[in-house]
DNA sequence: ATGCCTTGCAAGCATACACTTGCATACATC
DNA sequence: GATGTATGCAAGTGTATGCTTGCAAGGCAT
């Protein structure tokens, strides 16, 4: 692997468990199996490392997206709820450090082009069209809906390590009874 | 107030605005208006400072409760979850950074006698009771209603000021709607 | 072979940190 | 008045940190 991508890795990784200021340059350099100044020569400053280490550690993601006309709801849903889970499973160490960090360090925070904010929107225009095509028996918000699911899927990925009295199922189970309740929450038509 | 408390509290708040690490005895005696040794004095060092200081910081709390013999699932829930969700809106900062550094320092996250595990065993008994008194027309599994609920309300609290996209409402209307969403998902009966 | 480029090694610098020591000052209780 | 207790001030210790400097070793293209 090169160099270059050797720390950009150790720097998330150090980050994720550790936080910003306890990822120390030597021991970025040390987990990456190279000398320390070879971080400042590639990156300049710790800060510009870490910056850019967080941004492609976000930037690995496959979007999970959800068909344009939909068709099967129950199917297309549990699909895509998941695959996100999943994923927010995977990388809870370093999301939690991100928020953590996120009024002191705003600027290592991916905003604008995160995964979470595409993901709404992917689900805000799906429910959407669920409305539009009949597929739903009720009336309800989309941005409403879009959160409810969304925000369980993160509680569940960041909590159930630290809370397990909260999530006491297994992941998959567990996804599976929160699209459950959510299709019956917007009123899905059993197909 | 006591210099105690006010240490208490000064640690509290820079250890939420700056994490373990950031949280540098310096800073707590002057947020403090006291001497850096007092600090040592009271206290014996900055970890157990720290530990003590979140405890007390977690323990603020005033659990609300919901009522044994359910009688108005929409008023009693709707009245719960906003409570809730300003209680974790007031505490998002501490409770973040806690959840950022649960890895690094587990012993200083508030697990077992937490309000969140608190709040899940209430809510979960309350559905119970719902069931059993026969206002909710579908069956649905209690524990995974309860995580769903508690987890909108919790990610909500938490990224609605650093992902505004995805939490475009104000708070109330969300709480509202999220409540709207989840009774129906729970087939509670109409009042 | 020469020169360039990347990487490594050893050492160091200025700063910040947690924590300690010694002493002085207030205040309250006896 | 004497004594103990809580707090403050000044200074310092050892360690860790971000970052720099100087120099050498290896690969690679010309």
């Amino acid at each position: 692997m090169d160099i270059r991508t050797r720390i950009l890795k150790a720097a998330a990784d150090v980050y994720a468990s550790t936080g910003f200021r306890g990822a120390t340059t030597r021991r970025i350099a040390q987990e990456a199996g190279c000398n320390e100044i070879t971080l400042f020569r590639h990156f300049g400053s710790k800060a510009c490392l870490l910056h850019e280490a967080v941004r492609c550690a976000g930037m690995e993601i496959a979007p999970t997206t959800l068909p344009d006309p939909p068709r099967s709801p129950r199917a297309e849903l549990s699909d895509w709820a998941h695959r996100q889970h999943q994923h927010l499973l995977e990388k809870r160490s370093i999301i939690r450090t991100c928020m953590g960090e996120v009024e002191e360090h705003p600027e290592i925070f991916p905003t604008a082009d995160g995964a979470t904010d595409h993901a709404a929107l992917g689900l805000t225009t799906y429910l959407a069209g669920l409305k539009a095509h009949k597929l739903t028996a009720v009336d309800f918000d989309e941005g409403a809906a879009a959160a409810m699911l969304i925000g369980v899927l993160f509680a569940d990925a960041m909590g159930r390590d630290i809370m397990p009295k909260l999530f006491p199922a297994k992941p998959e189970q567990a996804v599976t009874r929160y699209v459950d309740l959510f299709l019956r929450a917007i009123g899905a038509v059993k197909q």
